[in-house]
RNA sequence: UGGGGUGUGGUGUAAUUGGCAACACAGCAGAUUCUGGUUCUGUUAUUCAGGGUUCAAGUCCUUGCACCCCAACCA
């Protein structure tokens, strides 16, 4: 479509550069890949990026993509995340190649080939504990110890082995080790842990079984069962690399050996992306749930408005590099307003309203005025709005005394209430702390639409709605939900850094009639404000998605 | 402390692989506008540091520096 496009569908990351190159030399003669979410918790923007990539990828070289449930720790997986993670997926716009895939489902098999690892020396049973395996690993620079259990037989550790599954044991007391090097300065490779045991209910293998694979000892091995071949992960598992190809090449494999590539993982500013600390505001009730609208969840993200076409867009502009980076918000925001400005439909809302009284308004008499929904998309049409002697202005559209450069309703201006009138201001009532309560204003007939017959101007227009016709709602304003653009970079807890006006609360807000109508969900354009989202529950109840820019704003901020 | 990774405007990402450092966001200035929105135009600002090779270095060599990851029975 646009250049734009074509310069990202020629650009060149370095993933899809070795891909090529792949394809190229022989290496592999297809391109499989994989997502591979743990059900321990809900997507959020980061995984939106590794999404993009596993799933773009596989499209532009005619490959496939597969969603696979790394499921192998009971503890803390639920099938409400594996119900939900697949709603989110959908819901960003890709769909996985086949039916979802599950580690568990690979348990035997990776049983078998762990009996085959013992059979063949390679891997034994330790009956030493955590802490003193983990002592005896060494420290950077520093030697490893090795197990006294290291040398036991094979018959013995098969016999073990096979008792730990059968749950003789308690947790904690045995573990099955791979048999490499004690003194690998790769960390990974001193010998590490292959099982663990655990009698924890496992939600789609029940009470089966009783020993649990860990990351390392599963991964690779789904990913060569299902025929991966560029297995695309975040840098943090750099160092993992040596180890899934290690386990690979002891085992016959179905398919051509995959390969694990690390790419940088997706950091924004005034934002968390770990699950952890996701789960933990949840917990905390910072937030009202993982779908709270500041969350960076992609169902927090779409309670707010964000279009899933602005998210992918922005995944695939931001690329894929090997640097540690944090994006601005603000780039991603840019995204979100470039496709909500094509796509959303305008109304007039009024948040924080003040009466506007036109004097010379007849009597009872309403008038109904035709706006357009969308100057950006003709097509959209128009819609009748009815217009009153009695209106609602938003406060901040109102100064008795303004400020230089305030082109908005002061007494004796004339500004123009959109596709209605113009309107000149006389005067104000107020309060005894001389806030106004009421503006009053005088109305010009001949100005009927918006327009002056002869050619007068003026600074402002602005939006209203009809005291008689309005219907009553809220909105709920955002801002960042944490004010430090790195959270936590201070005092290393980013609970310090939390935003404590991150939600701002409006309950009486004034919509024009057709608010009345806008379908749960939908994102419109609340005219000279911003972007809001219907609630997906409460009637009346809308969410800002994100706020115009403002110049205003910034010429106000300055002094 | 050993190993691995990464350094390009304020931010992020590119640079035909040794050939004029560009794109977006943010900023600033102006124009247009029935949204202080949109759109358009202009503009500010960049190769971590030192040394070397070369007609030519962001790219190659070298020395240093900074940051990130790894010593879970998490993923």
């Amino acid at each position: 479509m646009s250049d734009a496009t074509e310069t990202a569908d020629l650009r060149e990351d370095f993933v899809r550069e070795m891909v090529r190159k792949d394809l190229r030399d022989g290496t592999y003669s297809r391109v499989q890949t994989r997502f591979p979410p743990e059900p321990n918790g809900y997507l959020h923007i980061g995984h939106a990026k590794a999404i993009t990539l596993d799933f773009d990828l596989a499209s532009e070289f005619d490959g496939t993509c597969n969603l696979r449930f790394d499921d192998t720790n009971p503890d803390t997986e639920d099938t409400a995340f594996v119900d939900g993670i697949i709603e989110d997926l959908t819901w960003l716009g890709f769909t996985p190649s086949g039916d979802p895939l599950y580690a568990s489902d690979y348990f035997e098999q990776l049983y078998a080939w762990a009996e085959s690892m013992i059979e063949r020396g390679l891997a034994y049973v330790d009956d030493q504990d955590a802490e003193t395996i983990s002592a005896q690993r060494g420290g950077y620079g520093q030697p490893g110890i090795e197990s006294p259990f290291r040398t036991r037989s094979s018959d013995e550790n098969l016999d073990l082995f096979r008792r730990m599954r059968a749950g003789e044991f308690g947790e904690g007391t045995r573990v099955l080790r791979a048999k490499i090097d004690m003194q690998h300065e790769n960390m990974q490779l001193r010998d590490p842990v292959m099982y663990r045991i655990r009698h924890e209910h496992h939600h789609r293998t029940g009470d089966r079984w009783h020993i649990y694979p860990t990351y390392d000892w599963a991964h690779g091995q789904s990913d060569a069962i299902e025929g991966v071949t560029h297995s695309l992960c975040t840098l943090e598992f750099d160092s993992h690399r040596a180890l899934y190809d290690w386990y690979l090449e002891q085992l016959p494999l179905p398919h051509e050996r995959p390969r694990q590539t690390e790419f940088a993982r997706l950091e924004l500013t005034h934002t968390v992306t770990s699950k952890r600390r996701l789960a933990g505001l949840v917990a905390d009730g910072v937030v009202d749930g993982w779908d709270d609208p500041r969350m960076p969840t992609l169902r927090g993200l779409r309670r707010r408005g964000y279009p899933a076409a602005a998210i992918r867009e922005f995944c695939s502009y931001i690329g894929v590099a090997r640097t540690n980076s944090r994006h601005q918000i603000e780039l991603l925001e840019s995204f979100v307003r470039t496709h909500l400005n094509r796509v959303a439909p305008r109304r007039m809302a009024v948040l924080d309203p003040i009466r506007l009284v036109i004097t010379n308004w007849p009597e009872g008499l309403v008038d109904h005025v035709e706006v357009v929904n969308n100057p950006e998309d003709p097509a959209d049409g128009t819609r009748m709005v009815p217009f009153s002697g009695e209106l609602f202005i938003e406060r901040d559209d109102f100064m008795l005394d303004p400020p230089p450069k305030y082109f908005r309703l002061t007494p004796g201006r004339e500004v123009r209430l959109r596709a209605a009138y113009f309107v000149t201001c006389t005067h104000a009532d107020t309060d005894a702390d001389g806030q106004p309560i009421t503006v009053f204003a005088t109305y010009d007939p001949a100005t009927r639409g918006g327009n002056a017959p002869d050619g007068r101007k003026v600074k402002s227009t602005m939006h209203w709605v009809s005291a008689a016709h309005a219907v009553d709602g809220r909105a709920m304003l955002y801002d960042r939900l944490f004010s430090a653009e790195v959270p936590g970079d201070r005092t290393g807890d980013p609970l310090d850094d939390l935003n404590p006006r991150s939600r701002q609360v409006l309950d009486n807000c004034r919509f024009e009639p057709a608010l009345a109508d806008c379908p749960h969900g939908e994102v419109v354009q609340f005219e000279r404000l911003g972007y809001f989202a219907h609630d997906t529950r409460e009637p009346q109840l809308f969410h800002r998605t994100v706020g115009l820019r403002d110049e205003w704003a910034r010429i106000a901020g300055r002094t």
